[in-house]
DNA sequence: TATTTTTTTGATCAAATGGACAATTATTTA
DNA sequence: TAAATAATTGTCCATTTGATCAAAAAAATA
């Protein structure tokens, strides 16, 4: 039977899938879901081509899911800006996550992009509900703290926009930025980076 | 004869391989290159299949020829920055021409970010070279604009980093962008993010 | 251990796709 | 206008690739 429900799982549809899914995101985020094959994700993670289809129905199901295991984690730094903690050190934190995100998982990074990049023919629904929730939240917090004079007046949809885009950009665009400073050390690279960063965000957010 | 030599072009040639490109940046920003597919090609411009094939010997060739008849244009806001002009105002109309860019070249903008995220297989010399040397040109001048303090001291590449960072993500995120902005006006998301842009920029680039 | 269920795989298929080519048609040139 | 050259296309091919399926192997269960 190939019904999977979720109680009735066996060990080894856990492990299998696991596996599938590790591979796949290495696969999709390199090669785009086009540009990815199945023989690809089945060579990367040992299995045969008919095995991965046995536990996932098609190449479409396994990028979907891939897509929505990470989006949790994905939004999570988002949602840890607390109301309670001190405005400029939270937004300060949260572009350090991003970009320790960028450091340590350029997979995930590049297979968003990618997806976003495209139309996201997939997951647009998914986007455009769980991640606008929580974005919406998170501007009315900042036009609060606004109000409050807490931080500087910039519109919170673009402060967020820029954010992303910037920490974003040392995982997507890393071979531009690699070449840009001659193949430089990656650990330098993110340090500075994170300099300029901080520098950068908390001259803009702090009132003249 | 299929040798197309600059000087002996024909009518003909001129046209149709304008008439290619400008299909094939269409199709080539939606789907990438290895999305794209020649049928769809010829069927955007009107052409059979063979007959592209008459004017370029590959779809590899075309994808090259495009992406190289674009980066001139990409870069020349770039190495318009004028050491005669006024240091802050030479960049922050730099800001506004990439995002006018970012307005009215979409396509390019993400023809560019999907070669550049899937590892620039066929323009990494291309970007490596003519890219890297305008860059270090205007590094330069940044620097020498920073020991005059005409301009905050920041570190050059990263400040080209996130100039190109937040104006192509308006572009190359569109659908994020605007599924997060309740779809507004197009008009009006260019409007605000410029003003975020240049208030952002100007705050950081003035020294305390 | 015997039976049932799950997992694996070799063989195969159909569709999509990049590309080749000879024959035909259109255009240029002498 | 006739010959030469350029442009176009119908047809075909080889490869890739997502997906199927029946049979075999392995694992779980009674």
């Amino acid at each position: 039977m190939k019904e999977i429900t979720q109680t009735k799982q066996t060990r080894i549809q856990r492990e299998k899938r696991i596996l599938i899914q590790n591979a796949a995101l290495e696969v999709f985020s390199e090669f785009g879901l086009r540009g990815a094959t199945l023989d690809k994700i089945a060579q990367t993670c040992g299995l045969t081509k008919p095995n991965i289809l046995y536990y996932y129905a098609s190449k479409d199901e396994i990028y979907t899911e891939v897509l929505k295991s990470l989006l949790e984690e994905w939004i999570r730094p988002l949602k840890d800006i607390s109301e309670q903690g001190d405005p400029l050190t939270e937004i300060l934190q949260y572009v350090q996550k991003k970009l320790i995100m960028s450091k340590t998982r350029k997979q995930e990074s590049k297979l968003f992009a990618t997806e976003i990049l495209h139309g996201a023919p997939l997951t647009q629904n998914i986007l455009a509900g769980s991640l606008k929730e929580t974005v919406d939240e998170k501007v009315k917090l900042f036009d609060k703290w606004i109000s409050e004079e807490k931080i500087a007046p910039v519109d919170p949809y673009h402060l967020i926009f820029s954010i992303w885009s910037m920490t974003q950009h040392y995982a997507d665009f890393d071979i531009q930025v690699h070449s840009l400073l001659n193949h430089k050390n990656h650990a330098t690279i993110f340090k500075d980076a994170e300099h300029f960063l901080l520098t950068f965000f908390s001259r803009c957010l702090t009132r003249d």
